[in-house]
DNA sequence: ATTTGTGAATAAGTTCACAGCC
DNA sequence: GGCTGTGAACTTATTCACAAAT
């Protein structure tokens, strides 16, 4: 859209708006097509169809063309998207032209695993301090990172000017930290506690729960094992739900 | 909506299937209520309303009533609904009246937290194997656990009753390790690896990609950096998005 | 001949607002 | 009076299907 003029109105002076605001869903798959395309131009492709990259991002090309189209208009009919340009778009839109600095707080079991996870170097972010509230954590090194005490929180994220904080705490210490976060400026929060955290408008809050992740998982599960065993179609003279706690496989019996 | 049949038609003895079937959105919103209410039941509380319940779960009270509507009417109007009764529903509903084993693929940096993780324990699942492909990692033992090689993985996934597989291997493994999933029977998987999974219909997977969380985050710094810049109306005579990748504000400036 | 970009149609999800029950 | 359950209104997201471009 800005290099490659779009021929039809070329002689308009007036700008596009800095960010197109895109729909949250498209958002939440650009970093998907991201990552399809960085493999295909490591693979030494030029150029791509959405069909080919619907497919390698797990979407369907109508899909993809359309969150495409909101960026602008980048691919060339008949031929397809260039691959490079594409990709610089999308790191622009996604803000990933600048390297984000993230604090990561608490350093337990996740929190470890987190620090050594070079898929944040590798992908646009650096890891720019560690912070935890046990003081034997505290001052323990990790991939060259001195834990610090979670008291310097606030005074560090102004100081390194981190952008995103990532909480890796038990639920019960979760929220104060948060508060931290923000009274350190922080606007943008990955929160892998298992709990709802309160902020002020303007900031950002992402969950991540693995437990919830299985849960869900599970649904999906009990619903294919209950589909299976009705075979197919009247499944009547059934009213399951519990107290009686009817289970409808195998699998699933526990106590009929 | 279950156990109250509609008045509409009252005589049909054909029967409520076994499990409504809820909408994604729904689905994955109940594991978040069922945390909630699980902390309102410690805490002592017996009945709780929709917007209490609501509040704390993150969400507005509408669509936590719309949700639960949809497992049937288990609440009393002026009155709230009943703890105890819901969690038990819910449970129900998720198919969490039956502790899942989980196979865990992948034994590094993530897959050794992810072993150690109570939260899984503590939701209703069972880590009931951990595979890697790495001979020196095999025998290890984590958490009571030997780690067993990956080649075993169908056949003791069937021996297991695994019902769910954690995929936390580097992307260009997760593949095959989803193949000898599926090949072991497992119909839900949960993929930490950055890449997009092949499996037959029928096999539900899950994604949790940590560094596309940090971009969807990334993408909202960028936008509200680039809002606080201009500061209202017009924002004319601004034609940025790259080659020249103009930054809008102090924090997004990198050449300006 | 292909393949994009996009209006129009459909589906899914959310919010409103209030009738109905306690 | 208080609170649930739910149609109806609205918003967001997905899919279809084809005209426009190369």
């Amino acid at each position: 859209m800005s290099p490659h003029r779009p021929p039809g109105e070329p002689e308009r002076p007036v700008a596009v708006p800095a960010l197109p605001d895109l729909p949250e869903a498209t958002v939440a798959r650009l970093p998907e097509y991201l990552r399809a395309l960085h493999n295909l131009a490591e693979n030494g492709h030029e150029t791509v169809s959405s069909e080919w990259l619907a497919t390698a991002a797990g979407v369907n090309s109508a899909k993809l063309r359309k969150d495409l189209s909101h960026l602008g208009s980048y691919g060339t009919r008949g031929v397809g998207y260039d691959v490079a340009l594409l990709i610089d778009q999308i790191e622009y839109v996604l803000g990933l032209t600048q390297r984000r600095s993230v604090a990561l707080v608490g350093v337990g079991n996740l929190g470890h695993a987190l620090a050594g996870y070079d898929g944040f170097a590798t992908r646009g972010f650096r890891i720019a301090a560690l912070f935890d509230a046990d003081p034997v954590r505290v001052g323990e090194e990790i991939n060259g990172l001195v834990v610090r005490h979670v008291d310097e929180l606030s005074r560090v994220a102004i100081e390194e000017s981190i952008a995103i904080g990532v909480i890796a705490t038990p639920a019960a210490a979760a929220q104060r930290v948060a508060d931290r976060l923000v009274a350190g400026g922080v606007t943008s929060i990955l929160n892998f506690a298992p709990c709802v955290l309160t902020v002020p408008d303007g900031v950002d809050v992402r969950k991540v729960d693995l437990a919830v992740e299985l849960q869900i998982l599970s649904f999906h599960e009990h619903r294919k094992a209950s589909l299976t065993a009705l075979p197919a179609a009247g499944a009547a003279t059934l009213t399951p739900l519990p107290g009686d706690l009817a289970a409808t496989d195998p699998q699933e019996a526990i106590g009929t």
